[in-house]
DNA sequence: GGCACATCGGGAAGGGCTTCACATTACGAC
DNA sequence: GTCGTAATGTGAAGCCCTTCCCGATGTGCC
């Protein structure tokens, strides 16, 4: 098969200009069937596909959106990715995916390349706490969605979840069951839905008359299930051990579990465990996990619309308003928090 | 921030001409250092970000590597996303990460895509049992790979792990265990890695004088949490239960392993597990699960750089010699296959 | 039969970049 | 003083496509 065949060949072959040749791709209602059709059967004769390039050259922006998160290793990440997927595929945009593992320098590199390539939009779980990545690529005048973060100032559309009502959720749900002397598995201090996860499980200490010594914070270096092993031996190591653990993702979770079976410490009866994320693999514990379930494909899904339809405006509509959606969460009880009596 | 500061621009700014800026950026060594100084100010004040498009229309091929897996929802493929990525990168490419879903028409559009974007090369798991769509991309002339799969006949590389070898390791370590019934929850049938997964399964069987009566497949329409559930609801029902069960894929045994707690049916006393491929999860399930590991990481690293090998050949080295790499997988024992007694 | 009007298709102009052949300059050697 | 050479920089061609303006051809109607 050669390597370039061009439209001029296509054109060539099926004895029109390349100008038709464009236009049966691109406008085939006008076209004349009959054209139409022996430029067609040459495109496919020959094996012609466009240049994507070329194409988005002209265009002057690409038919792709740029999406950056966290950690690809954790399913939650991956079903937003579905949702941002589907919702780009209506609207005929493709995705690429790229993930910055928690790294801010990745995160930099990662956005430079959406850049180059002139993605249509990028929608962005932030790694990197200083918010610097984000200073430097708003100059190229890209925009872009934050997801499962809410945007500061006024600046950008975002999309999260209720993390304050999150963390409250869990909580509330220990202290219902006796527990006084929580543990909090929080992951690096700079994320902002560690913070807020805090302050809701603060809140609903409160609530129950209790202060924030009631809460022992465990922060780590990062949200994965190795990291929660480490948070478990820590934990292990504690004098006065907590009867409970909340901790910031189900990974840490699953981890701290792991750690717990290790030392031979029984969950839920020695200590009761509550996660963050509701991933599939949380049911499916060695001790099936209580977990604050996020909608993490209507996340993905609604975070693209919100870049579609500011990506639309620009093309002349209504101006688009920034908008911050923020979406609720939801306790799921598994026997991790269950007390066996 | 103007949307389109061009090589032009920048050029103008510096008092230089465009070709200069462009050596500036792509050749440095041959532009005097006070003019480069001089031009690169001029890019950093304007905020200039070239254009790949255009840089890629020029040069007649992308920067990026394509990678069409059968479902990121799998740890497995992160795994494998996560090598191929370290390796590209390590050649100053980028990978483009797509979900074929294990469907074939999705697999035939991200083909398309790779096509009209001259992907460098493809690194593919093949989702279509016929073979279709492999045929019709070949005629693109972009080379690719296959990954976790053989290539049949001589026509591509391939890297992928002995499955007969593996499931050979499974079901030697349950008739070890004094099993002489044993399920095997496999998957579509038209996947390959299935059927060699059941080769390798009858080969052990043979090895301890059993007939392949002593296997009872239940094939499942796709490899994830829910079929396998599913096919554990079968195995429930199966008159004569066999005492251990073989899944395709550590997903279908975690489905399992969650129809028999919901059952009450004992792991591994009253049936015994073992996956395949040995996720991060596999570790922290309900009953730890006994799993065949495969070394996801260096597969995708290694069908990177083969990868790059044949691309690079195309610019006139010698010859690329399509090879097809198999690797050795490993058995992890953990409880779920451990009859207490 | 001739005219107005659709309808089609052709041709050329970019769009931003790389690259290559060539112009310019400086400098040491003869 | 002249020439060769190396070091720099210039400018235009061309990658492949889309789009837009027109000319050409055909149609229907008076």
């Amino acid at each position: 098969m050669a390597q370039s065949v061009g439209i001029k060949d296509v054109a060539r072959a099926a004895g029109v200009s390349v100008g038709t040749v464009s236009n049966v791709i691109n406008r085939p209602d006008t076209v004349a069937g009959e054209t139409r059709a022996r430029v067609q059967s040459a495109i496919d004769r020959l094996g012609y596909v466009r240049s994507e390039s070329a194409r988005q050259l002209r265009a002057g922006r690409s038919r792709i959106m740029g999406l950056l998160v966290l950690d690809m290793g954790n399913p939650f990440f991956v079903d937003v990715a579905r949702g941002a997927e589907r919702a780009a595929r209506d609207a005929g945009l493709g995705v690429m995916v790229c993930n910055s593992a928690q790294n801010a320098g990745e995160e930099a590199e990662y956005l430079a390349l959406f850049a180059e390539q002139r993605v249509r939009g990028v929608l962005l779980t932030p790694a990197d706490a200083t918010g610097r990545n984000i200073e430097t690529f708003r100059r190229h005048g890209i925009p872009f969605v934050l997801v499962d973060r809410v945007a500061e100032g006024t600046t950008e559309c975002s999309v999260s979840v209720d993390d304050v009502a999150g963390g409250a959720l869990a909580v509330r749900h220990l202290v219902d069951a006796g527990h006084r002397s929580i543990a909090y598995v929080s992951g690096p201090p700079g994320f902002n839905q560690v913070r807020d996860r805090r302050t809701g499980a603060l809140n609903a200490l409160a609530e129950a008359g209790l202060g924030p010594g009631a809460l022992r914070e465990l922060p780590t270096e990062r949200l994965d299930v190795a990291a929660g092993r480490d948070a478990g031996a820590r934990l292990l190591g504690l004098a006065d051990r907590p009867t409970a653990v909340f901790c910031a993702n189900d990974l840490l979770a699953l981890g701290v579990l792991q750690a717990m079976y290790a030392a031979g410490v029984v969950v839920p009866d020695d200590l009761a465990i509550v996660g963050y994320d509701d991933i599939e693999f949380a049911a499916a514990a060695a001790v099936p996990l209580t977990s604050v379930r996020q909608p993490a494909i209507t996340m993905g899904a609604m975070a693209a619309d919100l870049l579609l339809e500011e990506t639309e405006e620009r093309e002349g509509q209504a101006a688009h308003q920034h908008r911050r959606v923020v979406l609720q969460p939801e306790l799921v009880v598994r026997r991790s928090s269950l007390t066996a009596r």
